[in-house]
RNA sequence: UCCGCAGUAGCUCAAUGGUAGAGCAUUCGGCUGUUAACCGAAGGGUUGUAGGUUCGAGUCCUACCUGCGGAGCCA
């Protein structure tokens, strides 16, 4: 069993060691003084525990220490595991000894509220809360997740570049920088353009990585840096794609609620619909139906709409899955999307809705194989033909059906976690007006 | 960019146009099982900025700044 810089045991680990001493590096988190006993609550990042110092028990310079430690004060504190008779399962410390390293002064992050301004000015700090620490943790397990995921289905995982010459789609919502003197470049908005090329390379394959779209969004559900994991895969098609898509988001579900239950406990997060997801068959609805589901419910909607937000959540409801819904209008749509042959006003693109209003999480398609369908589609929207030559090359040489998604990390995250906005999940958010700290 | 809401103590919020207040945090005191511990005391303010109305403005009006929520777009 390897271990960190410190040879010192985790907080994480004390529940396997009652009965034994131990010493501990960390910080204080909270502090509650009775008298002449008192609770400390360290926490070192792998776990919180309690310290018990009673005043009787412990010489006089350690006494002095537990009254004087801040929160937030780095310390190093000795003492013996024991169960907590109260909590069955639970240990707590009695501290022997206990040192300050570092007495942390006027700590602004107090047990109380804070509104979000002041936390997002001190998101550097807020990230040592317990509900920033589970999030980032569920978060660095969906990553975990992803990666095994692929690889266990023999996908390679192909970076894509993240300075491109031009848009994916459109350029008016591209970060710009400047590349050479007289060239720009522009900050990647999708992997996918170069993903397919690889496919044809490798067959099956998947990017994960920074996004950057410069839209002027502020909503909860947009962040203007973000990450996604993207899958391409050569001789998949719609069906393929829906069925992989359900079976990525099963799995990472199921990940989640066998080894973070403890985080989820600590956001409140109700499992049940965590476990739904993983139990149940995903409903899958043509855009044609659900905009008469929609209708039923009252919404002024007809073919050839764009599904607002509003809109997502009455077509999930009901549902404690997430919802996918397909064969969209070709006029809303990307233009590499492959028009079904049984029905040429639509695409073969796919949406996956997340349940309780937490909207799109995967946004995919069959690509356009045909060479020529995918010139006059590029000629369609007005696109500089020069940048996509390479783009087409894929059609041109070798050509293949292939699809795949894009999944955005920080949704996905979110509804695991329950948590309503996108910026806790992901450690530092860039927003539109927010580029601190 | 558009629509709406807000800006008062370090933080979260009160205050009919008439003496600027509470909780938390901080400091001091009390308490041997606390769980956002509790009890007592103290310090802490150019009410976002600039102008205007009024005997009198935190409160009403105008402009600006900052932030939040939402829309469009998307993951």
């Amino acid at each position: 069993m390897p271990t960190g810089p410190s040879a010192l045991p985790s907080i994480a680990s004390l529940p396997a060691r009652v009965g034994e001493t131990v010493t501990l590096e960390g910080w204080l988190y909270n502090k509650r003084d009775s008298g002449k006993i008192r609770f400390l609550v360290f926490r070192d990042g792998s776990g919180y525990v309690q310290g018990v110092v009673v005043k009787k028990e412990v010489p006089e310079e350690v006494w002095a220490a537990s009254g004087a430690v801040t929160q937030e004060s780095t310390v190093r504190v000795t003492g013996v595991v024991r169960s907590d008779p109260r909590q069955p399962g639970v240990v707590e410390l009695g501290v022997t000894d206990l040192s300050v390293l570092s007495l942390c002064h006027d700590w602004p992050i107090t047990p109380k509220e804070h509104g979000v301004d002041f936390l997002m000015s001190q998101r550097h700090l807020w990230l040592r809360s317990a509900r920033q620490v589970a999030v980032l943790k569920v978060r660095s397990e969906v990553e975990s997740a992803i990666h095994d995921f692929y690889y266990s289905r023999g996908y390679t995982r192909v970076d894509s570049p993240i300075l491109t010459p031009a848009a994916c789609e459109g350029t008016s919502n591209l970060f710009e920088t400047q590349y050479t003197e007289d060239e720009k470049a522009y900050l990647s908005q999708s992997g996918q353009l170069y993903l397919e090329p690889a496919a044809a390379a490798l067959g099956k394959v998947y990017c994960f990585g920074p996004t950057f779209r410069a839209e002027k969004s502020k909503t909860r559900r947009h962040l203007r840096e973000f990450w996604m994991v993207e899958p391409e895969v050569a001789f998949l098609e719609i069906d393929g794609l829906m069925d992989l898509a359900e079976e990525f988001v099963k799995e990472l579900t199921g990940r989640i609620l066998d080894r973070r239950r403890e985080e989820l406990k600590r956001l409140e997060r109700d499992p049940a619909v965590l476990e739904a997801t993983c139990a149940k068959p995903f409903p899958r609805i043509d855009y044609r139906d659900a905009i008469e589901i929609l209708k039923g419910k009252g919404f002024p909607v007809s073919f050839g709409d764009d599904l607002g937000g509003d809109e997502e959540t009455a077509l999930t409801e009901g549902f404690d899955t997430p919802v996918m819904v397909t064969r969209y209008p070709i006029s809303i749509k990307a233009f590499y999307m492959q028009p079904d042959p049984k029905d040429p006003e639509v695409v073969l693109g796919l949406d996956m809705l997340a349940p309780e209003g937490y909207g799109e999480i995967i946004g995919g398609s069959q690509r356009i194989h045909d060479h020529d369908l995918l010139l006059s589609r590029i000629e369609q929207h007005q696109l500089p033909l020069e940048a996509f030559q390479w783009y087409l090359d894929v059609r041109k040489y070798g050509t293949f059906p292939h699809s795949g998604f894009g999944m955005g990390l920080e949704r996905f995250t979110a509804w695991m976690c329950g948590v309503p906005h996108l910026r806790e999940c992901i450690p530092y958010p860039r927003m539109l007006y927010r580029i601190y700290p």
